[in-house]
RNA sequence: GCCCGGUUGGCGGAACUGGUAGACGCAGCGGACUCAAAAUCCGCCGGCCUCACGGCCUUGUCGGUUCGAGUCCGACACCGGGCACCA
């Protein structure tokens, strides 16, 4: 027999399955439908480890549901418009579209070596016209239905540049090619109206019983209700027309420790005052001279300017507070405008220090020992406190009880009133670039905004545009912006924004059950494919895909384009983790590729040279470090079932998986074993009447490993699947080691074990045991047969080991029936000589039985 | 800064709902086969003490709950993901 070459036998399988067109699917409502959906990938050029493993955890589900009967949708496609294309454009002038369609290219045969079943008819690609056609199409339907808006809102602007920069092309504050300090600045921009569904989009979190508990919990936590209370103060000293002021604070128990007020640079009093105040107009000036990243704006050293304006508290009408303009008070959230309580937020503890401003305690009353020096005191909201300034009532109370009695004592008082706000804020889908997907409408000097109709769909983005200068280039084309008012025909202008590449990501899962359909999507296919039933992909995604996704599912079942379903699109998610690797750095710092050095016991040197190389820490792999592993290289030295099945081994899904040379080698080690065992197993023969002790305990090890690797597939710990396929192993060339290994028994007990381990690996190494199936004398191919059941007479012990702990600590073991009585189990365990040990003749305390699990006998 | 994770031998990890810590793999060590090597097969493999039987210690750190804690609770440390224009 010829020997295990992946080489010949993964392409022949591989155009076995295209052939006969084994994973293209239909609407069938005869058999029940899965959908499993692996997160596309932006086509950067080549396919990475990241994907490898994404990509085969989603084969291995998509391949075992299949076995179980159902119709598997498994689709794949391009997430295609985005920054790189242009980014490259400029770089090598070259087309965007030139560059990412040759991506794809690459990219498509790449994931076509790994055997993955995807169903190649349904790829899509969202850059292509046919896609964002229906993109446009639902862009005007959410506009009609009022899930569009268009209002300002902030972007970083690059001075010198010209142009808007992305969060990541802000680098310390500066523009990433010109190095000028980043401004905020203003522009009018389209949103999709999220911050409407915050509410249903954070009920509904409750019915992802399948997504991970952590995901959920950052999407509650990003679009964060909370409730507070709302109120104006009046102000002294203000510009006419800012008599009053809104302002928003969660924690109104604490309302009568404000000594201070604070206003946002962008708020409107701020830009009053700044007009004729030149110290002002420089401070809210250097305020905007940040990004717009939260992150940026939070870890920004607090200041403050002090303005002549101050307001009179509501409740102490002889208390004024002093109205600041501070950088850390963001216009997003709330009003725009906080008060400072420094005795009970350390963030205003701090300013109140720098600026010399009072601090009180409304825990502690004057003259008693407040807590509150250089650490603000901040109950928790459970807690039960002592108010000594309560806004109503003074007893001890939960700062919830407390907070919901300030805002009902004002609201008596007609001071404010109690609202609810959230953190979530709609979605700014504009961006004035070139490769994504032009909104549909145009600018009328006479009737305003005119949506395109849809006849005239797809507004196509124009092909002669240059890169090479900063800036928006459909702004600069000579005739693509100028266009007939669909309404008067009046000259008019195109939108020249395009559309956030999350707006695409965010309903692909819908496109692909019918991708084809002359609209957004098909009510036949859609209904009998959605929901996603497994959704797979990083964890990087957590909030911003997940969540658009989510209020697109919705969008669209009320514009007619889904289903409603549970409102969800993804039934369950499956967050992996990433691939790392070793870094290697010389001493000049240069980094190293793997390829380019030679481990050697505990160090590394370069490869030619055989100078020593500093092994760095394993992270992600990153192009910066270069230490990837290009995926072709492995498939070539090792074949496609290798690579999968490393990914799958060893780590934990959900974890980062370290990638290492030897880890592979053990996988293709073990596959090749899996090979021979085939090579040396006796010819195939009819059950025999009876079963000898050992081949009973082999085939017991056969139904418990069938019955174990399907129970780790379902709940995704594919690295203990892969665990117990090697203990089989083991235990099949231990019984081709000893004893009677060609008896009938054992042959047929041997031959069993194998089929098993062939079968249940079909989902990791396709190909692999697609051939052994045949080599086997299996019927027909391994794709097509049902998941192996497992036998529960063999699959369960009736006979178990019980440990025997004194004083919780291990002492013995007692081997007992399955269910036998705790009595009977308590006498045995105080027989056990390894207890008499520790006894010495003396009675127990006590004796702890868990039936099945363990003894405790307490001296 | 805020939100969410993670931390178990030399390494990746296993341990079901609070019940034998270290399954399985990798690396290492010893042996068999071989002229030799590769491949393969067998054995050992957390630390300390002990001739041995066995004992003590050990799941990032400190403390708590419990007959019993890797698992639960409280503090802390470090590493990673996200923070709305990266995808």
């Amino acid at each position: 027999m010829a020997r295990y070459d992946p080489a010949a036998i993964e392409p022949k399988w591989q155009d076995v399955w295209r052939d006969r067109r084994t994973f293209e699917v239909e609407v069938d409502h005869s058999r029940p439908k899965y959908y499993v959906l692996d997160m596309f990938p932006y086509p950067s050029g080549r396919i990475h480890m990241g994907h490898v493993r994404n990509y085969t955890m989603g084969d291995v589900i998509a391949r075992y549901k299949r076995a179980r009967g159902f119709n598997v949708l498994h689709p794949m496609g391009w997430d295609a418009f985005g920054m790189p294309a242009e980014n490259a454009a400029m770089q090598n002038n070259t087309h965007p579209a030139k560059w990412t369609y040759a991506n794809i290219d690459a990219m498509r045969a790449q994931l076509m070596r790994l055997g993955i079943s995807y169903d190649w008819s349904r790829e899509l690609a969202t850059c292509d016209p046919d896609y964002y056609a229906q993109q446009q199409s639902l862009f005007l339907d959410f506009l009609e239905a009022g899930f569009v808006t268009r209002k300002s809102s902030m972007v970083n602007w690059d001075p010198v540049d010209m142009t808007v920069l992305a969060n990541e092309q802000v680098i310390d504050g500066k523009g990433w090619r010109s190095g000028a300090p980043v401004e905020r600045r203003e522009l009018t921009q389209w949103f999709f109206r999220i911050s409407d569904m915050a509410d249903e989009l954070l009920d509904a979190i409750e019915g992802l019983g399948k997504w991970p508990e952590k995901v959920r919990l950052m999407q509650a936590n990003w679009i964060g209700k909370s409730r507070g209370l709302q109120f104006s103060f009046e102000t002294r000293h203000a510009p006419a027309g800012f008599e009053k002021i809104e302002f928003f604070t969660t924690r109104p128990d604490t309302f009568k420790g404000a000594t201070f007020a604070a206003i946002s640079a962008d708020h409107p009093l701020a830009r009053a005052l700044e007009a004729d105040n030149p110290e002002i107009a420089a401070f809210c000036e250097e305020c905007r001279r940040t990004g717009t990243s939260e992150e940026v704006l939070e870890t920004l050293e607090k200041r403050g300017l002090k303005t002549d304006v101050t307001v009179v508290h509501p409740l102490m009408d002889d208390t004024e507070l002093p109205v600041f303009i501070a950088n850390f008070v963001l216009m997003d959230y709330g009003t725009g405008a906080i008060y400072g309580c420094p005795a009970h937020d350390q963030r205003d503890l701090d300013f109140a220090h720098k600026y010399e401003l009072p601090v009180v305690d409304v825990f502690f009353a004057e003259g008693s020992d407040s807590p509150v020096a250089n650490e603000a005191f901040v109950p928790p909201k459970t807690e039960k406190v002592r108010y000594a300034r309560a806004i109503a009532g003074s007893e001890v109370m939960t700062g919830a009880e407390a907070i919901e009695e300030a805002i009902g004592h004002c609201e008596a008082l007609g001071i404010g009133e109690g609202v609810t706000k959230f953190r979530l804020r709609d979605w700014g889908v504009s961006r004035q670039r070139y490769w994504g997907a032009p909104i549909p409408v145009v600018h009328c000097p006479n009737c305003g905004v005119v949506p395109v109709p849809k006849d005239q769909l797809p507004v196509t983005l124009p092909e002669d545009v240059d890169l090479s200068v900063p800036g928006n280039p459909l702004e600069r084309h000579a005739t693509w912006g100028s266009v007939a008012c669909p309404k008067c025909g009046t000259a008019a202008r195109r939108e020249t924004d395009t559309m956030d590449t999350f707006v695409d990501s965010s309903w692909y899962f819908a496109r692909f059950t019918a991708p084809k359909a002359d609209t957004p999507t098909d009510d036949e296919a859609a209904n009998y494919w959605m929901n996603v039933d497994q959704y797979i992909g990083g964890v990087e995604h957590a909030i911003l895909h997940l969540l658009y996704s989510r209020f697109f599912a919705r969008a669209m079942h009320r514009t007619g384009h889904l289903p409603e379903r549970s409102g969800e699109p993804f039934d369950a998610l499956f967050t992996q983790g990433m691939v790392c690797h070793e870094t290697y750095r010389t001493s000049d710092g240069r980094w190293l590729s793997p390829e380019e050095v030679t481990l050697q016991d505990g160090g590394a040197v370069e490869k030619g040279t055989g100078t020593a190389v500093e092994v760095g820490p394993s992270i992600k792999m990153s192009k910066s470090k270069r230490n990837t592993v290009d995926p072709d290289a492995i498939i070539g030295q090792y074949g496609a079932d290798t690579a999968r099945f490393f990914m799958l081994s060893d780590s934990p899904p959900e974890r980062d998986v370290e990638w290492t040379a030897a880890g592979v080698e053990g996988a293709s080690r073990f596959l090749n074993r899996l090979w021979r065992m085939m090579e040396e197993l006796p010819e195939a023969a009819a059950a025999p009447g009876s079963f000898g002790a050992a081949a009973t305990a082999l085939r017991r090890a056969t139904h418990k490993t069938i019955a174990g690797v399907t129970v780790d597939i379902e709940g995704f710990t594919f690295n203990k699947a892969v665990a117990r396929l090697y203990e089989l192993a083991n235990a099949l060339g231990r019984a081709a080691a000893d004893g009677e290994v060609t008896a009938p028994d054992m042959a047929f007990a041997r031959r069993e074990g194998l089929e098993a381990i062939v079968r249940l690996m079909n989902p990791m190494a396709p190909h692999l045991t697609e051939e052994m199936w045949t080599a086997m004398g299996g019927e027909g191919l391994l794709v097509d047969q049902p998941w192996p059941e497992a036998d529960s007479s063999l699959s369960v012990d009736d006979v178990i080991v019980l440990p025997i702990q004194v004083n919780g600590k291990k002492r013995g073991e007692l081997e007992v029936a399955k269910d036998a009585a705790k009595e009977d189990i308590e006498a045995l365990a105080l027989g056990n000589p390894d207890v008499a040990r520790f006894l010495e003749g003396r009675p127990p305390r006590k004796v702890i039985v868990v039936p099945g699990r363990i003894v405790n006998v307490v001296i």
